[in-house]
DNA sequence: ATCCCATGTCGGGAATTACCTGGCAGGAAA
DNA sequence: TTTCCTGCCAGGTAATTCCCGACATGGGAT
């Protein structure tokens, strides 16, 4: 600690991008990887043993989700630095990273100088956004109330409005829904009015894009 | 081209891949890189210039498909060895990718040291899958005809059934459907009827599924 | 040449589903 | 305490989808 080498922790579930990402620190004079781990579980065993002062951090891991890990380590540990490394260009994960604290969010279509740059920047106590996602972030805060509401609107919609939003985009009818939550289909109808207004929509077909939007699908059960 | 040096090229639209598979590669005494690339034009050209012995590919490229580039350059230099690199699991890749003429399939999320394998291997001649692929592949032939005719069936819908297949799954009434491509709302019944014999399929959440599967929503018109 | 069959295009009428209006209880916020 | 939001539910009506058809076309097989 009394050094002034950077010491860096890498958590990824893509080994190839991990080793990547060691030999491109290691390069570096002043900077050392003194963990890896590829899910979350082993990222704070690891975390809470070797102390780095800067964690790469990969949003997409096997276990749990990576905003989940942020949390979690500045819970633990508030000082330490958190670089989000992802393939997300969406909207939504960068705002939910940084506000639980992140200092950094890269696009993996960056230059490894970039991150280079980004790792210095970041331990000066700088915050480092990746310019593809700054103009997104400019319309997302410069746009008046209106469609911001709307942006905002996932987080207002209630645990059992976004639960019914999903099963509305997946294809299923009221009545399979009404079955799937166990509550009359009149209640699951009631549920959608009010998602309706909220988002100010109209067609199921809306209720599939604003899933797609956010990322609501993919794949699962 | 006298001496027994692997001459590889990476195409990868993810610099910090690129770097990582780039510096792995290099730590073999055998291989050397003489080509990165980060989209499919690019690409072409460099093979073209440094006839690589292997490509090391990225299926998910900004410019257009992995799997025409693979078409492309087995056409241009049949010779030259094709090592896909992806995140992808869904079967349809694979299948296609190795129909296309590829020598090998590897999630990035495979270890390093399999990559280098996977490298020695393919110059053997040898065909490579990744072993967490394989399993499905063994699911896919030996299943007797009655499933595997149901995974085959995208390419068996009509180009008509396929649009309103997504259409469908994109949430859209038959009637909405119908005023898009311009057609009775009756006709777009029977194409779903007919769809939906063909997947064996009742509900439109099936519908939703099967696009998902398939990758044929992800955010577009 | 002919038949077969998948496809693309339609209807009528029945069944199912979704929508609108309205109500009620409980909890959180003001 | 009053108001607002949520979760819950019904009746009646409008919309959608389903199940029976139909017919023309064009490619493949016989």
């Amino acid at each position: 600690m009394s050094d002034d080498t950077i010491k860096i922790m890498i958590i990824d579930d893509h080994p190839i991008v991990r080793k990547g990402l060691h030999l491109v620190i290691k390069a570096q004079g002043d900077m050392e990887v003194i963990g890896e781990a590829g899910s979350v579980r082993e990222g704070i065993t690891i975390v809470q043993e070797k102390k780095p002062d800067l964690i790469i951090l990969d949003l997409t891991l096997p276990d749990c989700s990576g905003i989940e890990f942020i949390k979690k380590i500045k819970q633990l540990s508030p000082q330490v630095k958190i670089l989000v490394l992802t393939i997300h260009e969406e909207e939504d994960y960068i705002q939910k990273v940084l506000l639980e604290g992140a200092n950094g969010y890269l696009l993996k279509k960056a230059a490894d100088d970039e991150l280079i740059l980004a790792i210095r920047a970041i331990m000066r106590g700088e915050m480092v956004v990746d310019s593809s996602m700054t103009k997104k972030l400019w319309q997302r805060y410069l746009q008046p109330a209106e469609k911001t509401q709307k942006s905002k609107a996932k987080d207002m919609l209630s645990k059992r409005q976004k639960e019914i939003l999903i099963l509305v985009a997946r294809g299923f009818t009221d009545k399979q829904i009404a079955e799937k939550i166990h509550v009359s289909v009149k209640t699951v109808e009631s549920h959608k009015a009010r998602i309706k207004e909220k988002l100010d929509i109209v067609h199921r077909s809306e209720f599939v894009e604003y899933a797609l939007e956010h990322n609501l699908l993919d794949l699962h059960g």
